[in-house]
Formats: C-alpha cells, structure tokens, sequence
DNA sequence: GATGAATGAGTTTTCATTCAT
DNA sequence: GATGAATGAAAACTCATTCAT
C-alpha cells in the first residue's frame, strides 16, 4: 500500500503535516489541508499513509527518530562516563534548541491520545541509554544514588522548559545559558 | 425574575468538560457529550459560553486559578526566602501531584493554538510571584546569579516531568522521592 | 391570551419586527431580535402573539389596514366618477410613497408562505371599492371596456414599481414626476 | 484526472432550488433537501457552492440572464423604435407569462436581503437596452418626454403585476388580453 | 500511482417555544 | 403580566475517506 513511491512526495506530507499542526493542533489538522500544503491531490496522501491516524503515528515517529538519531551522534558506551553526559546533554539541548517547534511538538504530543500505544512505547526505548548512563553514574557513585526516573526528570524538565520559553520567544538561549544549564544541570544530580 | 444563570451548572459544564478532555483530548470533545455529562441540554451549554473555543478557555482559566490559589496558599513575600521557597515549592510539587491529570492538562494544553493570547497572558501573569521570589533569592546572594528565566526553567521543568511520570503510572512519587527532588532542585541553583 | 394590555408594548413588537423583517426578510427574523429590538423580554411577545407565524399575520394585517385606511380618506362611492379616481390615485401613491418601505413590505411578503391564506383574502378585500370603481368608469365609458383586473394592474403596478425604486433611492419622486405619473395612467385607460 | 465538475449536476441543483423555493419561499429552503431532489449527497451541494447563500445568488444570476436572453431575442438597436418597442414589449410580457412563477420570483427576490449588492447590480445592467431603447423614444418625439425611470415603471409595472395575477391564477392572461394591455401601455406613454 | 469530485455520517450551533420564578 | 434561562429538535456545514477517471 505505503511507500512504492516517491520519497519527496514523502516527505512533503510530513513537512505539511507539521506545519499545520504546530499551527493548529492535531484537531485542526484536515487531511485536504495537508494535501494542498504539500501540493499533491487529498487521495495521494491515502496511498502513503493508511488514514490521518496513521499519519500523525508515522510523523511522530519520523521526527522523533531523526531526533534521537542526531543526540546519540557519537554516544559510546565505552566511554567514561563524564564524557557521555556531557556530550549527551549538550547535544540534547542543542539538538532541541535547534528545531524548538519540532521538540516542543515531540513533547506536547506525547500524551496525546492520537498516539498508539506502539509509537508510544517505541519512543520511549529510545531512551534506555540515557537510563544505562545514569545507572553507570550511580554505580560510579560520580552521581547521587536517587532513583534514575528522578534524575532523568531532573535532567530533562530543564531542558523541555528551556525549548519552550525558546520556542515562544521569552527567553533566548545562548552558549553562555547553555553553559550556566549545564552546570545547574550537574551541580544538581552530582553526588 | 426568570431563573438566575446557576453557578452549580457553570461548575458542572467545567467539569464535564475537564472530565472528557482528559479521556479524550481537546478533538475528542464533543459539545454534546459535555451537555449529557453535565446533565443539562445542549443549548443551555451556549448560555453560559460563547462556543466551544471560549469553553475551553474558559476551562483553563478557571482550572489555573484554582491551581495557582492552592500553591500560593500562605505565600508571603515577607518572609525570609529559605521559607517562601521551600514552602512554594513543596506546594506547587505537591498541588500538581494530587491532581497529576489537571496539572499535565495545564501543562500541555498551555501551548495549544485553542488557548487564545488573552488567557495565556493571564496565566503567565500568574507566575510573577514565583519571578520575583528568584530576585530576591539572587538579590540576597542564596541563589546562583543566572537568568530567572533558567532558573524558573530548571525548578519548574523536573516538576512537570515528574507530574508526567505520575500521570502516567511510569514512576510513583512519594514522600522520600519528594524530598530527593528537593534536594536537587536546591542544590542546583543556591549559589 | 392576547392583548389584555398595554397597546404600547404591542405597537413597539409591531415596529421592531417591521424593523427586522425589512433588514433581514422573514426568514431572518429571530423572536428573541423582536424582543430586544421592542425593548422587552422574549417571553413577552408570547403573551401577545400565539407564535412566530401570528405575529408576521398580524402584522401584515395591521400594516395594510392603516395603509388602506390612509388611502382610502375620504372616498365616498356616490361622488362622481372622476373625482373618487383622482382622488384615490394620488392618495393612493402618495400614502405608498410616504413610507416607501412598509409600501414594498406590503408589496413583497404579499406572496410569502407565511401569510395565512385567510389574511391573504382579508387583504384582497380591501381591494373591492377599487374593482367597483372601475367598474363604474368602464360602465360609464369614461375608461375602456377592458377586463377590471388589467385596468388594475396597469394602475397599481406603475405606482408599486415606482415605490420600489423611490425605497431604493433609484429615482426620487417628487410632485412634477407625480402629476407625470397620474397623466400616464389616466392616458392609460381613458377610453 | 479524477471526475470533472459536473455541468447537469449544476443545473440539477439549480432546478431543485427553484423547485423548493417556489414551493416554500427562501426560509423553508433546507440544504438537505435541494441535495435530495437534486438526486446527490448533501456535500456535493458545497462542491458547487459556497454556501445556501451564494447558491442563492447564482440561482438568481442564473434564473435572470435566462430569461434576458429570451426576450432580448432578436433585439437590433439599429431598428426603428416602434419595432424594437413592440417586439421588446410583447417578448417580455410572453417570456414572463411563459414561467409565471419564475418571473414572480425574480421580481420578488430582487429586494430580497439574500442578494448580495453585486447581484443586484448584475442584474439591473441587463435592462440597460431598454433605457436606451426609452431615451430614443423620446428623442424622436414618439415618447412623452418624461423621466426615463417614470417610463419604465409605466411599462414594466403593468406587466409584472399581470404576471402575479396569472402566477396566482387569479386573472388569466390570453392573446386578446395582451393585445389590451399594449394599447395600454402605448396609449400610456406615446407624445 | 495520481487526481479531486463525491459521499454522508457526524458536529456545531441556532432559535422557537416553554416554564419556573 | 413579565422575565429570561432552559430546552432540544432542526439545520448548516465539515471533512475523512472512497472511487471513477
């Protein structure tokens, strides 16, 4: 059914769909719209995608793991693990603040009930390392022994808030913020 | 005299309204089902609102006040800032985890294109305590001297992130977590 | 039911109606307008009129009376011929271009679906001394032996057309164009 | 290429709405209704129209240039006046006794709120000819040298008026009786 | 595969009328 | 009688999805 075809046409669709549901929410998104948005015909988008549900999953999934594909740039396991979290977190933040309207839709969505369970759960393993390093952090006892979704909120809540006041305009984040980020970062989990 | 407009079914359109989002998100809300759950017809869900959009602002405005009423209970700029913050935070940590769905509802539907400029603004406002509190913590050298806003962000973020996992079921948040998440939160910005 | 009282507050829902029915037609007439429009509460026009459709009939009736009335001054079918025919000519077109506006009302809903069938023949009837008069005429050969009703709508219909476009403000009549129109139509039917 | 707009289902949705208003006037008319009679779905009707108003305003358009076409039929400003004027005359009172109803409805919905200013604007240019037609009437001395609109009213009048007593089935309008009503309207307004 | 007209169930909103006060 | 909140049936209009071309 999905994908004979055209990889640009693809892609048009998500850049469309995006656009306008940053624009209008996912209860304003009309398929037509994102039709003539991405210049092809209301059917065509029926042959790439199964319905608008569809859409919206595959859009999710798209952008969360080009997301999480630019983050992970360089990660290794191998690696001491102050080396991993800095870079890590630096990244993270860059990568959100980079594309703050693609984050910010990564997160306002993710409780959204237009998400299946599966797309859900498949964003969420995407997040394993970032758990295994802080578990290493503990062991290491380099980081305090709390419990990891605590760090992990404590990590980043931060961060989601700062692409947020991005996003919107009220606050311009810079290399020096970043830097005063990342130290309020670690000076908080630090053991 | 006819009937007088009736603040019991004010309240109990709120929280059919609040009741279904929560189920079904903003496009899931049909103007009927809110009548039916609130047990009025669905005419008399026009008397009290404009239509469906200025319901939902409506909604927000009321859940945020309530809100904000809640953790700024015994607020007093006054007092030496150790109390005003370690109060103000336990309250709003404390307010968002009793009612993790209505705060992850603040939360995301903040940026939802629903919510027209004027209700954002007066729920920003809102927030002006909590900026000026951080003045004075900076002020009076107990606090790191970095931008509020950063400040703002790294105290509020793991909050909601944290009401998110609750929500979610992901990872419960007891008195002990609580008083680790304060830790970090405070070991993060004193100076 | 109807008309135990206040005669101002009857004239005041005849006028607000009036008022919106020619802004708006009959069909954009909304009960709860008239209400506001006559200064009174919805409910109110209930106790005067039995419904929507009773209050446009009654209306229509009691626009055409006065403008019948008005016209009709002073006419006395024992007068001679010509004289009953200048005179209810002139007064006939100068009460219809005195409010060009209840004129075209009266005109234009004369074929509406709401009007009862019954009003519709009340009107009809005021019509008789006009048909009788003509009668008169062609029996006394003053005016050709044509069948009543053309001699009629050659008449009348001038005077109508003339009114819609005096309502307009298309072309202003004035006491030359009035003595105009009379020589057109007595030349008209003269035999 | 998918199925192009349909040229018989356009004017299966005009008859169908000229069928429903004549029956119930404009406020009786129902959307859903036209689409049914129309023998299509209800959406269908918004492919081709904005909305109930505009099918109403292209009814009219449609509805008026018809029947200019009809009677301008064979008209040639280069023809002697008495021509044009008889022929001019006798077509428009044919063509309008041909489709009373229709006829009526156009005079009727003239000054309907329905239509929009630049419908109505449309719709008088088309009687442009027969202002001219006046204007030379009078220049050759054939024609009282009256107002041009006084004239027309004069003219059109009459026969519209015939036209509703024919529609209502009050006043049958035969050969004969159009032969009278032109020696009245020439007697009317010759010099 | 691509198109976009057609479909019609589903939703919002309106508004005549009622009725508790 | 007067009021205006409440009612709920009815209508306009939308939009995801299909399907003839």
């Amino acid at each position: 059914m999905a994908r004979e075809k055209d990889i640009d046409k693809l892609h048009a669709i998500y850049k469309a769909t995006l656009q306008l549901v940053l624009k209008q929410g996912f209860s304003g998104l009309r398929m037509g719209d994102v039709a003539k948005e991405a210049g092809i015909a209301t059917g065509t988008v029926y042959i790439y995608f199964q319905d608008k549900n569809d859409l919206i999953n595959q859009l999710y999934l798209w952008l969360k793991s080009r997301n999480v594909e630019a983050y992970m740039l360089g990660y290794d396991a191998s690696k001491p693990f102050m080396n991993n979290f800095r870079q890590l977190w630096y990244q993270y933040a860059q990568v959100s603040l980079a594309a703050p309207q693609e984050s910010a839709f990564l997160e306002q969505y993710y409780r959204s009930p237009f998400l299946s369970e599966e797309v859900r759960n498949t964003a969420e393993n995407m997040l394993k390392p970032i758990y295994e390093l802080l578990a290493k952090g503990k062991a290491e006892h380099l980081v305090k022994d709390f419990p990891t979704e605590l760090l992990i909120a404590q990590l980043m809540g931060p961060i989601h808030e700062l692409v947020k006041f991005h996003a919107e305009g009220k606050f311009s984040v810079d290399e020096i913020v970043l830097e005063q980020a990342f130290r309020l970062a670690w000076d908080s989990i630090k053991s």
